[in-house]
RNA sequence: GGGCGUUUAGCUCAGUUGGCUAGAGCGCCGCCCUUACAAGGCGGAAGUCGAGGGUUCGAGUCCCCCAACGCCCA
């Protein structure tokens, strides 16, 4: 073996052995209850970023312990087809060679999308493999596979049967970038500075004219109607009047609608119905016309006047500045307020009266917030189940319609000679009202969320009662960021729920974000992103998945910088390095599976041995509770500090020993058998590269998960410890050369067996000798072990007397303090009489042994001479 | 405006039913190349647990209030 891990030799090789061995398949463990996790689907044209990472090491784990306990464990992968984000980077490509989409054609164009997902897709899928995935690569899907199709056709077909989907006109938020509508979900709102303008509409009657504010003067084109609040005295009198509309020279009428803000800029605004859902109301309410002034282009219309054709922002400059002209404009203040941009390119969102489709929800939520409401479902940590309440109970109608080529495409034809709508999940040919059969499809395709919320059953074959839905749904765990809970996770409940009956998951996992050291985001764009790719080439897979697992406390958010990875790095090598020490000094040779015990363990084995039954205990229940962090930080201390740090140290010396070094070899073996069983979840590669040196030649990544049961623990091994860090901190304090020979009189209550003094001997690098306690303990300075066993040190040609003084004051103080706290503490009466009988008594005992240990302390203190 | 989160060592963070002397990694100081690992070992220093109030025998932990920062929704 090197004396150093190099993880990048070995990580390409033992991912390569797992998955041709099978053991990424449920079927290794084919008699196995079934667990699975459906993989939140990255984009297919994607690369992986730090949030994966993160994601997926902690999937990971849970799949890779399940697998390893037994479970018929399926962790299945795939991709999302991305409609905006993946045809935008296909419309990219063809800029570069000054083509739009148009100029190739929707049929050519979907076939580029598909020759570019044939070359980049498996980018993603490769990645995976370099963290280590254990997916079931024979069963890795896309949204955009037949299989998913067929279910994307039926549930749409079915929602439509059912009355819930629906083709209407609303107003939507419209990406004049991406050529699309896009649901509410779609849109972020920023606040951007913008300014409030004042204009002036005249009465017809002559009778003066009313003052509406406005952030988009542009829309005036539009405007069918000006609206007050109906109980606002100001404009008692306006109401069923009509204004004259500037530059366009319409007339319009003033009404009354309580949806008006009265405290907003004059109390009265101006109705745009084709470009305001709240003007829409307004005017749906009071029957007032709509007019669509802004095109798909965000530029005017023909319906707009003399501004026809000017984009929307020149066309509020180009408004503005001609009511300025004609004295319309009262004033001009700088206000801040809402914008919508499109979360995908970041452009401002027009609000567009427009046909699409729409999802209607109520029927839907219900169902889906039951689930989580009587644990059907349950979201970890618990308080996400707040926010998703919250959502669930303010839903809007899901516009699913996307103007895209790059999707599921509608399943609806509509009849050009009467116009029926035929909605079904075969290709429509005739008309089935009036039996035409010159039908039109819709043009346009589902929003990519569409098919993404039918990814839990979809893909283990829905609608079809396939062997592996029967098996795996619903499914066990889903784990995923808490930024696409609104999404992702609420759709796939409430279509799960409608579809199937069942809640979809679980237990739905919710992590936070990566972010670097400064709590900020990572994104390409503020160059601050760690790029995981890069990390495993320097570290290796395991460092990056052990530092984002030990520090991803359930539920919170990340910074991660590069030492936390190099400290897993490093925690590596010394695992690696502790292993070479046991196979290649210790002799330590094949272990089995299981069990392996030594039949007589001494009293050191038989305390790592309980030490480790307890720690596996502890992870197990820990890791039962997705608390991962803290199962990693607790096997990793136990690892270094008390295997590698204790129980090696006394292995040395065991080695020496021919009636103890079988049993040692043996319960070194078990002990890092199942520490590298317990790691393996975290950190696959290295533990399964060491595994070969020690298994029996079978793989560690389907090895059966350690034994859990408690074992008995001598007593000894305590106060053994204690002495020896006593012995080490004087030898510290004093600076006592490691050459120098240090004489300690060990006084026990109960007689110290030869063992207990070799460790002490070899781990403290001294020479004890069991003793009588010295009649004066002048010149000497004393140890406490605690269990009534204490050592003594002669000072005398060791150090200077004086020096060891401050040492006691020091150690006397110390108690003193404490003393202190426990005895005022003790001195309350309601203390006792409140506080239970053992956490009394516990505090009487550090009284009595403090008391002990101070007595002896000053003893020696006073003759210290 | 509503909701959520965060505030603990120099830095970044753990600390889940309230109960021994509040932990880790990194950094810092001292000693040590002791028969795996100097990417290491041994030892050490370092915290009024954001401020204030309350409940309790007992609060980093529960309640109230305040402040700062962050996120989500409107």
């Amino acid at each position: 073996m090197n004396p150093t891990y190099q993880p990048d030799e070995v990580e390409a090789r033992w991912y390569k052995v797992w998955e041709e061995s099978g053991s990424f398949r449920p079927e290794v463990n084919p008699d196995g209850e079934p667990f699975s996790i459906v993989i939140p689907p990255p984009n297919v044209t994607g690369v992986l970023h730090m949030g994966h990472a993160l994601d997926h090491a902690i999937q990971d784990v849970v799949i890779r312990r399940k697998r390893m306990q037994g479970f018929a464990a399926l962790w299945l992968p795939g991709t999302d087809h991305a409609g905006i984000a993946t045809q935008n980077v296909v419309e990219r490509e063809l800029r570069k060679e000054g083509l739009t989409r148009h100029d190739v054609g929707r049929e050519a164009f979907i076939e580029q999308v598909w020759a570019w997902k044939a070359k980049s897709g498996d980018t993603i899928a490769n990645q995976m493999r370099k963290l280590g995935d254990s997916t079931d690569w024979s069963r890795e899907r896309f949204t955009f596979d037949e299989g998913l199709s067929a279910a994307v056709r039926k549930v749409f077909v079915d929602l439509y049967d059912e009355g819930l989907m629906y083709r209407a006109n609303r107003i939507i938020n419209w990406c004049p970038r991406c050529h699309t509508a896009l649901s509410e979900i779609e849109v972020e709102h920023e606040d951007d500075p913008g300014e409030l303008t004042y204009i002036r509409y005249p009465f017809t009657d002559g009778s003066g004219f009313i003052t509406v504010a406005t952030t988009r003067p542009e829309t005036m084109l539009g405007d069918t109607g000006i609206a007050v609040h109906p109980d606002d005295e100001r404009y008692k009198d306006a109401i069923g009047k009509t204004v004259m509309l500037p530059l366009m020279d319409r007339e319009i009428p003033v009404v009354g609608d309580e949806g008006v803000e009265s405290d907003f800029g004059t109390g009265a605004v101006k109705v745009t119905p084709a470009h305001d859902p709240l003007d829409f109301e307004i005017g749906k309410r009071h029957g007032l016309k709509s007019i669509i002034v802004i095109d798909t282009e965000a530029k005017i219309t023909a319906d707009g006047g003399e501004f026809f054709g000017m984009d929307r922002f020149e066309a509020r400059e180009a408004v503005r500045s001609r009511l300025r002209e004609i004295d319309a404009i009262e004033k001009i203040e700088e206000h801040q307020h809402s914008v919508g941009h499109c979360s995908r390119c970041h452009t401002v969102v027009e609000p567009l009266l427009s046909l699409q489709w729409f999802v209607k929800v109520d029927a839907l939520v219900g169902p889906a917030i039951d689930a989580v409401r009587n644990d059907e479902s349950r979201f970890i940590p618990k308080r996400w189940e707040k926010n998703y309440f919250h959502w669930m109970e303010n839903l809007q109608d899901w516009c699913v319609s996307r103007q895209l080529w790059w999707g599921h495409r509608i399943p609806a034809w509509y009849c050009d000679d009467c116009g029926e709508t035929i909605v079904s999940i075969d290709d429509a040919v005739s008309c089935t009202a009036c039996g035409s059969s010159k039908l039109t499809r819709d043009d346009d395709v589902l929003d990519t969320w569409f098919s993404s919320a039918l990814w839990p059953f979809s893909t283990l074959g829905w609608p079809d009662q396939t062997d592996d839905f029967e098996k795996f749904y619903p499914t066990a765990t889903l784990v995923t960021g808490f930024d696409i809970i609104f999404f992702w996770v609420a759709r796939m409940m409430k279509m799960a729920v409608h579809f199937t009956d069942q809640a979809p998951f679980s237990d739905i996992v919710i992590h936070g974000m990566v972010r670097d050291m400064s709590g900020k985001k990572m994104s390409k764009s503020s160059g601050n992103a760690l790029d995981p790719l890069e990390l495993i080439a320097e570290y290796g897979a395991d460092s990056v998945r052990l530092a984002l697992i030990q520090a991803a406390a359930p539920g919170h958010d990340i910074p991660l910088d590069t030492e936390w990875i190099d400290a897993s790095r490093r925690f590596g090598n010394k695992l690696w390095n502790a292993m070479r020490f046991a196979v290649e000094f210790m002799r330590v040779s094949k272990v089995p599976q299981d069990g392996g015990y030594p039949e007589d363990p001494g009293p050191e084995d038989a305390w790592i041995l309980s030490r480790l039954h307890e720690v596996s205990g502890e992870i197990d229940t820990l890791l039962d509770e997705y608390r991962l962090s803290d199962a990693y930080g607790l096997l990793y201390n136990f690892a270094w500090s008390e295997v590698f740090d204790w129980y090696l140290e006394m292995a040395k010396s065991l080695a020496n020993d021919e009636d103890r070094a079988d049993s040692m070899r043996q319960t070194l073996g078990v002990v890092l058998r199942d520490v590298l069983k317990l790691f393996h979840p975290a950190i696959p590669f290295v533990t399964e590269e060491l595994w070969s040196n020690l298994g029996d030649g079978s793989l560690l990544i389907t090895a059966p998960w350690p034994d859990v049961s408690t074992r008995p623990c001598p007593p000894e091994i305590a106060p053994l410890q204690e002495l020896v860090s006593a012995i080490r901190r004087f030898r510290s304090q004093h600076h006592i050369p490691h050459k120098s020979d240090v004489h300690v009189t060990v006084v026990s209550e109960s007689p110290l067996p030869d063992w207990w003094m070799r460790q002490v001997a070899s781990l403290s690098n001294s020479i004890p000798a069991a003793g009588e306690r010295p009649t004066s303990v002048a010149g000497h300075t004393r140890l406490s072990a605690g269990a009534g066993v204490e050592g003594f040190i002669e000072l005398e040609g060791l150090v200077d007397v004086d020096a060891e003084r401050p040492r006691i004051e020091k150690a006397i103080a110390e108690v003193e303090t404490n003393l202190a706290k426990s005895v005022a503490k003790l001195a309350n009466p309601s203390f006792a009489d409140r506080a239970p009988e053992e956490v009394v008594s516990a505090e009487r005992a550090r009284v009595e042994q403090m008391n002990v240990e101070l007595d002896k302390q000053r003893t020696l203190l006073a003759e210290l001479g």
